[in-house]
DNA sequence: CATGGTCACAAGGCTACCTTGTGACCAGAC
DNA sequence: GTCTGGTCACAAGGTAGCCTTGTGACCATG
């Protein structure tokens, strides 16, 4: 799937801090490794590419065309990585100045680690010592139930409304979209467009009974008649493959499939008087506002970057 | 700045595909190392995570919960790794069955990667055998030699208005926006907008005299009082990071900076009154469509894509 | 002309990872 | 019952890649 002159991350990541530096020392440095390493690094990264990346004179390194566009391509690839950098930290419970995070599936996966790198960037500029977040995924209901009891400080929920007895404050719209592969017969129609009879009539490929995303699902076609599954899997990620790899339409969240719509390996068929959305709340306990410090910043954040 | 917790890409890859498979051996044999090298690196995952990515039965390897968010996570990151695959492969000059492609800066950085991954799966899908593709990314004039004098099949070109002696067709439209750091003070105006005047008597940070966005934007200032640059770089990626950074606004292509502002490293500035679209063609000599084959479905795909 | 900055070459060591070999366990077929 | 093919785990050993240290050449700048 990986082609093998693809270079690892850390690599990448030395390539465009040399970019920002002009220096492979400094760069070296900063990265925490020798000049002599970093230089090795840099040579295997131009027999990857098979073009030299870099112009390296007695005052400096530049990049040549080559190694220009590499970068972009690089950056691409380090921001998604910044993302996971988020969450793996917020799912390592380092417990010294930390704000407890709980987030329904959706948010967590698809919305959070955005914010969370942005708050990270941002107490740095600021000068802040950095937070420790701690998340937690789980379904809305937990989500409420933990911000109630204090487990955690702020929560992200999903659904029609939220909880009664929290504070809130909307952070976002997600929505149910049906998706095909590009070789399905839908895809080929004009319009891409089907009706709700058609879908109720036609065997989907779905998550396991009791999910967020099928339950929704099931409810806006209750009063239809419906077929069985054509496939019942476990993760997201695997009904993502099942449909690209054929197997029939699947309803997904939109912020999970936005990836492989824009790429191609989806396509998105309307249905006609069908619409799921959902909204995305966020909820804490007491004030108006959440918590001075971080969660406060955080929960800013989210409901003004969805603009 | 990428924290010591993130795997390596060939590390990230192999839970994905175990993801896919369940199943430990099989995922190893996609991969093309050992089920015990496979099942090692998944440990050294979980340790990294801090968490157990997988619960591994004696049939098969499922994902744990948190394991489904790392692969949300590590997902993105891959799509990113592909588009980096697919450009470094075009970049390296295999020479058997191939497409030469020609395209300016922004298009090479920003667009072509995507087209080339949706071709290459589309080719996959079909079971054509792969086209290996080169790529030359040069200023729009030369992309237009190229394709004038056969060195290239296609190419692909900004401007006001294709060349006449080529065939052309429409792929997609880019623009010029202003940018600064949230910390700038036009950040903080409500508006988020100021006047052409404002701008033009601000020193900028722009690239070297005669690059194409600089072009754009002194012809577009032309007829005011303009200032010295604040500061001068020699590659995009640079004036980025010096942006993000605060030496200043800069104007950089949409495509440049999409990223940056989803993520609230930089923010949009509207200049009333100025406006720097830039209209996005692919180019190819002779009959009404592209040559037959890749060129054809490359042309196609970005055409129909940017929908 | 000294100094501090750049990068390159060479040798050595170490570590991390991978392969091979083996075993335990489980399901389904016969 | 047991055979077969599938899973994953444990252990030992080798190898290769990478990193560090040491050194040197070159070039600006003061």
């Amino acid at each position: 799937m990986l082609g093998p002159h693809v270079p690892e991350l850390r690599a990448l990541e030395l390539l465009v801090v040399v970019a920002r530096t002009g220096s492979l020392s400094s760069a070296a440095a900063e990265v925490g490794i020798s000049q002599q390493a970093a230089s090795s690094r840099m040579r295997t990264m131009d027999s990857l590419v098979g073009a030299p990346l870099l112009d390296r004179t007695r005052r400096g390194s530049a990049l040549t065309p080559t190694g220009e566009l590499v970068v972009q391509w690089a950056s691409r690839v380090l921001d998604a990585a910044d993302q996971l950098d988020a969450g793996i930290t917020a799912l390592r419970q380092d417990r010294r100045g930390h704000l407890d995070i709980a987030a329904s599936l959706t948010i967590a996966e698809y919305l959070l680690p955005s914010w969370l790198v942005a708050v990270r960037t941002q107490q740095q500029r600021l000068g802040v010592p950095a937070t420790e977040f701690m998340l937690t995924a789980t379904n809305s209901e937990q989500v409420a139930a933990m911000v109630a009891s204090g487990e955690a400080q702020v929560g992200f929920v999903e659904g029609p409304e939220p909880p009664r007895d929290l504070r809130n404050r909307l952070v976002g719209v997600d929505e149910l979209v049906v998706v095909v592969a590009p070789s399905h017969p839908w895809a080929s129609r004009p319009s891409r467009r089907v009706s709700v009879h058609t879908l109720a009539a036609t065997p989907l490929v779905v998550r396991e009974a009791g999910s967020g995303t099928r339950t929704v699902l099931e409810r806006a076609l209750a009063d239809r008649p419906t077929t069985e599954p054509a496939l019942e899997l476990s993760s997201t990620a695997a009904v993502r493959s099942a449909v690209a790899a054929g197997a029939g339409p699947a309803a997904l969240s939109a912020h999970a499939v936005y990836d492989d719509l824009a790429a191609g390996r989806l396509v998105r068929i309307a249905i006609t008087g069908l619409e799921l959305p959902r909204l995305l709340h966020a909820v804490w306990k007491g004030g108006a506002h959440p918590p001075a410090g971080p969660a406060r910043d955080l929960v800013d954040w989210a409901a003004t970057s969805q603009a």
